[in-house]
DNA sequence: AAAATTTCAGTTGTGCACAATTTAATTGTG
DNA sequence: CACAATTAAATTGTGCACAACTGAAATTTT
C-alpha cells in the first residue's frame, strides 16, 4: 500500500469533491447570475438579516444617528463567518454591488469598517435560491442522515485542521 | 429551519473543509517548495512511474524510436486521472518545469501531445513527501477508520455530481 | 495629550480553476 | 488524395484565495 497513492489521500478527495460541488453549484446558481463564492457571502447576508427586511434600497437612506448601526454585516464579521480576508472579500463585494444585490457604507461609528447590507433585490434573490438545497441534495444522491454524518465529519475536520496553528516541525520528524 | 443556514449546507461545508486543507498543506510542503495542486501532480507523477526511475535527466535523451513512449504522463492522461484541464494544467507545469521538477516534451509519435516527466531530482522528492500523509492524519486528529469512511464518502459523492451533466432544469421546479 | 500599537478595508502580486478561443496535428470520409 | 471533423496543448480572460503591504482611523501606552 503505497502512503503516497493519489485515490487514498483524504486531501485529493476533498479537493475533487469541493471542485465538484462548485461545478454544480455553478449550474444551479446560473439563473441568479451569481458565482458560488458570491453565493455564500449571500448565504450569510440573508441568515444575517431579520428576514421581513424589504424596506430600504439603501440609496436615499440618510441615518445620521451614530449610534444606529446596518441591518446588515460589515466586512469584518462576514470574514470571521466565512473565513475570508478582505483581499479575498474587497473585490467579490465590488461585483455584487455592481450586480446591484449589495450595498457598502462606511460605519458612521467606526469609519474603519464598511457595513454590507443586502439591497431589495438582493432580498429578493432569497426566494430564488430555496429551491437550490432541494436540487442539490437530489443530484448528491445520498440520503439526509448519511448527508448529516459527513457535514459533521466535515465540519470536525475543519476545526481540527485550523485548530493546529501554522509553521509544522511537529517535533519527531526523526 | 432555514434550508439555506450556512452551517447547514454541504457545499459551505466541503468548502470551507478544502481551504482548511489546502492551507494546512501550505505549510507541510513549505521544504519541498511547491503549491498544493502543485503537489497533486507530483503523487500522480509518482504513482505512476515506476519508481525506481532516477536514470534519465531527459536533457540529454535522445530516443528517436517513434514507438518508445516515455515512462511519464502525457498532459491529457494527467488532466484524466486529475480532473484539470489544459488551461489550468499548462502554466502550473511551466512552474514545475521551472522549478527542476519535470520536464515536457512533445511525443515523436504523435506530437499533439506532450508527456511530463519527473527529472531525478522530482523523483528523489518523493522520500521528501513520505512524512507528509503521517504527519497530516495527526492533524486531522481522526483515527483511520473513521479516515477511511469520510474518503469513501467524498468520492461517492464526487462520482454521484460528476455524474449528473450540467445544465440543470430538473423536471418539476414547480 | 503625544506617540506607539493595533485594527480595518483596500490594493498588489502570485497561483490556481475554468470557460472560450487558438494553433497545430491527426483522423475520418468521400 | 483532399478536406472536413476531431483532438491535444496552449493562450486569453475572469474570478477567486491568500500573502504581503498600504493608508486611514481607533485604541493603548506612556
Amino acid at each position: 500500500m503505497d502512503p503516497l497513492a493519489l485515490d487514498r489521500q483524504l486531501c485529493f478527495a476533498l479537493y475533487s469533491a469541493s471542485r465538484a460541488m462548485t461545478s454544480t453549484y455553478r449550474d444551479l446558481l446560473d439563473d441568479l447570475g451569481i458565482t458560488y463564492p458570491q453565493y455564500v457571502v449571500m448565504l450569510a447576508l440573508w441568515e444575517h438579516c431579520p428576514s421581513g427586511n424589504s424596506s430600504q434600497d439603501n440609496r436615499a437612506a440618510p441615518n445620521h444617528d451614530p449610534g444606529t448601526r446596518s441591518t446588515g454585516l460589515s466586512v469584518k464579521e462576514l470574514g470571521s463567518r466565512l473565513q475570508l480576508d478582505s483581499g479575498t472579500l474587497s473585490p467579490l463585494l465590488t461585483r455584487l454591488e455592481g450586480l446591484g444585490f449589495v450595498t457598502r457604507r462606511r460605519s458612521t461609528a467606526d469609519s474603519r469598517s464598511v457595513f454590507v447590507d443586502l439591497t431589495s433585490r438582493g432580498a429578493a434573490a432569497r426566494s430564488d435560491a430555496d429551491c437550490i438545497p432541494r436540487d442539490l441534495a437530489e443530484r448528491t444522491k445520498i440520503d439526509t442522515d448519511e448527508m448529516s454524518d459527513l457535514l459533521d465529519a466535515l465540519q470536525s475536520l475543519t476545526r481540527n485542521l485550523r485548530e493546529t496553528p501554522t509553521t509544522h516541525h511537529t517535533m519527531h520528524h526523526r
